[in-house]
RNA sequence: GGCGCGUUGGUGUAGUUGGUUAACACGCCGCCCUCUCAAGGCGGAGAUCACGAGUUCGAGCCUCGUACGCGCUACCA
């Protein structure tokens, strides 16, 4: 049997982390496998799903390398009737009832509190019995005459009171419930008869075939319910894996209420991530290959080792600090993206580079052409530093353009520092102007020698001039920025630095 | 409240028939390199493996209990 695995996001905002982690081990699987990967987006609050959701969740998937789906992507939507007939059909065999008990209100916001509340109150009492309702045992006759009267009603599964109900998950190992601690749930809501969660995902996934539901650890103890409906509709029964969850600093479930930006994953895109670095980040959430405790992978090593027993259990803390800004998203997750920043084939790296020169509007055609090579030559420098795609036009601007600020910091140190530097940078921008040809080695030796002549040290000239060159206080080896840069931009920046000393 | 799941240095993890000083990565500190800062190399601090019992010659690995955390418990998804 093929394994297949889908990927099923609710469209009610953007794909955050943990969710974008879960598609990505589900594909992972099924590339592992030889499966297929499919899509299905889970649209059936239409209050609060819309279509851009949708859009952004799909770029997202894109973005991180996901967007070969083996099938049509499914919209849980357009499927309600079938949910409908799924529910009838176990009404008419018995397997479901319907409740005509009225629909209660319940308050949002605070449901968690509700339900202990109620748990606390019937523990005092009776305890609980989930199979109590009034309506559970109507003759099929007279709940025909009341539907068809038009008394408004709910569908509810007929959980049988005895025994328990088992299944192995492939991360959390067996999994019993006892029916005692199920009740029956609503399949469809009364009134307009539209289907729940619990039951729409059965259907679905027993529609789509699916034989591996890989998906978030918040589904665990749902679980249970599900697999009662798929037996009632005499389907086969999937592989269970449930996933750790991600968790905030605090420990808290992520969320993108209380946290914002830094669990969006086109944060990371926006913000210069490369998507094989934060896919490589993510897949390290909660899994890893075992043995050599491997970490940095290649997509197709990736795909090779993912295994579900090496998914763990216990949940993951993602670790940010909203008030450190070099700490804005894990520190680990930024080192491996400097990682591939710097390590990772020019080639690959290039068109990421230019992506980032074009939308700061720094990409001239030339870089293309006849100056493919200088590009080539500059970004393989600067490159080795950098942490971002950002940063090729935030600290490395000055390597692609004019009109580029001076770090105050830099100027105090390297500019300020001896008042000298007033007329030697100037008489040093002669000097550069004076050489022939222009490389590495002849620009250092210009410096070293003009230093010796002044009877200054070579650092000096050399710190002023990174700063005066690149705005910077920190780079590239001076005599390779010299090069790069040029002889007359050089000559023209050490002169206009002077005016800061 | 009930039920479930989890707990290895600050973080991510390895430790898969129980066997000497608990391993790796990030982060942190120091040294080397050096024109700065990274990278790289070397070294260091940091874990009585949540706690308490038990089984055993021997436990991070097995059993039980406790604590803490998280999740679910809804006519939300």
């Amino acid at each position: 049997m093929t394994v297949r695995v889908r990927f099923a996001p609710s469209p009610t905002g953007y794909l955050h982390i943990g969710a974008a982690r879960t598609a990505l081990f589900n594909w992972l699987y099924a590339r592992k496998e030889g499966g297929k990967f499919l899509l299905r987006v889970e649209d059936t609050d239409l209050q609060r799903s819309t279509d851009e959701s949708t859009r952004s969740i799909l770029e997202g998937l894109a973005w991180l390398g996901i967007s070969d789906y083996d099938e049509e992507i499914v919209f849980q939507s357009q499927s309600a009737d079938k949910h409908r007939e799924a529910a009838a059909r176990l009404v008419r065999e018995g397997k479901a009832y319907r409740d005509f008990t009225p629909k209660g209100e319940r308050a949002d916001s605070n449901v968690k509190q509700e339900i202990a509340e109620r748990a606390r109150a019937q523990s005092e009492g009776s305890g609980t019995d989930h199979r109590a309702n009034p309506y559970r045992d109507l003759p099929p006759e007279e709940s025909e005459r009341r539907a068809a009267a038009g008394e408004p009603y709910a569908v509810r599964l007929k959980v049988s009171p005895e025994g328990r109900t088992s299944f192995a998950d492939a991360v959390y190992g067996e999994q019993t419930r006892d029916h005692s601690e199920i009740e029956d749930l609503v399949l469809l809501r009364s009134g307009d008869l539209s289907p729940l969660y619990n039951l729409s995902v059965v259907v679905d996934d027993i529609e789509m075939g699916i034989t591996h539901v890989i998906r978030g650890q918040d589904h665990l103890t749902n679980t249970h319910k599900q697999i009662l409906i798929y037996e009632a509709l005499g389907a086969r029964v999937p592989v269970f894996a449930h996933l750790p969850l991600i968790l905030a600093p605090n420990k808290a479930k992520l969320s993108k209420r209380k946290h914002g930006e830094v669990v969006s994953l086109t944060t990371y895109r926006d913000r210069g991530f490369i998507p094989a670095a934060f896919r490589n980040y993510l897949a390290l959430l909660g899994w890893s290959p075992g043995e050599e405790n491997k970490e940095l992978m290649s997509l197709e090593e990736l795909k090779s080792l993912f295994s579900l027993e090496g998914v763990h259990r216990s949940n993951a803390v993602f670790n940010f600090s909203d008030s450190d800004p070099r700490q804005w998203t894990d520190q680990k997750a930024l080192w491996m993206n400097a990682e591939y920043v710097r390590t990772m084939p020019l080639e690959e790296l290039l068109p990421m580079a230019r992506g980032e020169l074009e939308s700061a509007g720094l990409w001239r055609p030339e870089y293309g052409a006849e100056r493919a090579d200088w590009l080539g030559r500059t970004v393989e420098l600067i490159r080795q530093r950098f942490i971002t795609l950002k940063d090729f036009t935030g600290q490395g601007r000055a390597y692609f353009s004019d009109e580029f600020e001076l770090d105050p910091a830099a100027v105090a140190k390297n500019l300020k520092k001896d008042a000298a530097l007033g007329e030697l940078l100037p008489a040093l921008a002669e000097r550069v102007e004076a050489v022939e040809p222009w490389n590495v080695e002849t620009a250092e030796h210009a410096l070293r020698a003009f230093a010796e002549e002044r009877g200054v040290k070579a650092g000096l000239l050399i710190n002023a001039s990174r700063t005066a060159l690149t705005g910077q206080a920190v780079g590239p080896s001076m005599f390779d920025v010299f090069e790069v840069v040029g002889r007359e931009r050089s000559a023209a920046r050490l002169r206009s630095a002077a005016q800061f000393v």
